[in-house]
DNA sequence: CGGTATCCCAAAGGATACTG
DNA sequence: CAGTATCCTTTGGGATACCG
């Protein structure tokens, strides 16, 4: 089971690292987890996630775009209107995103509690 | 400072972002699987993980340990021996974690073809 | 509403020489 | 073996003004 990869990934021109990257741009997550919910428009996007600035969302919904993980839909109407939304591709990954969004609430405490310990123990060997 | 978490999450002191830049940092997820296999002296990750460097190694393995997620033994033998596992707090995501690597390995063909059509798209268009 | 454009700073990350 | 230290480049990311 432990196939390790001496000679790199089996895509050359898209190793594991580079892939994984998408997911970990910091709002990529959040933005997947709160489009794994339904679909959302920008602003609703803007207000669902707490702190993203305006920049950091566009940016990431194009990166998530042109990789093909989200969908994106104009709509004509007089106030401009586009939605967004996860693509098939991206649904794979629904299910273990969601479970790592719940974790990171769950266990926030304790990895607090960790770096306390971890930090205090560091200021009295040192 | 840049306080503006209005309503911010529970957690004050670490809020979702923060905690989910704990497994985006480019190799973390890739380090988590690995150890989730088992425990791995550095070396031995060194080697498993292509590209990584040594820096970046260490760095992301004090993160991880610092945050609770990786123990760090240390082995007094005549050639230093370190040996790093991952924690019960961190086998709660062992799975999504390795649902998230499998996907990446599979669905890398997929992000490709979408960049290619996507800036095909664009160079057409604009 | 749904973005772009610009500016600027902080953090991530690579390379590599050195060390107990 | 298992790091640390140093240097330097690239990227991420916030603030905000502006635009169709």
């Amino acid at each position: 089971m432990a196939q390790r990869n001496t000679a790199v990934t089996d895509q050359a021109d898209c190793p594991l690292p580079e892939v994984l990257r998408l997911i970990g741009d910091k709002w990529c997550i959040q933005i997947l987890v709160e489009l794994g919910e339904g679909p959302r428009r920008f602003t609703q996007l803007e207000r669902a996630i707490d702190g993203i600035s305006r920049r950091m969302l566009t940016l990431n919904l194009r990166n998530l775009e042109r990789n093909g993980l989200v969908s994106r839909t104009v709509h004509p109407d007089a106030p401009p209107s586009v939605e967004y939304a996860i693509t098939p591709l991206a649904e794979d990954i629904r299910d273990p995103l969601e479970t790592l969004a719940n974790w990171a609430r769950h266990a926030a405490p304790a990895l607090i509690a960790a770096r306390q310990t971890y930090d205090a123990r560091l200021g009295a060997e040192r």
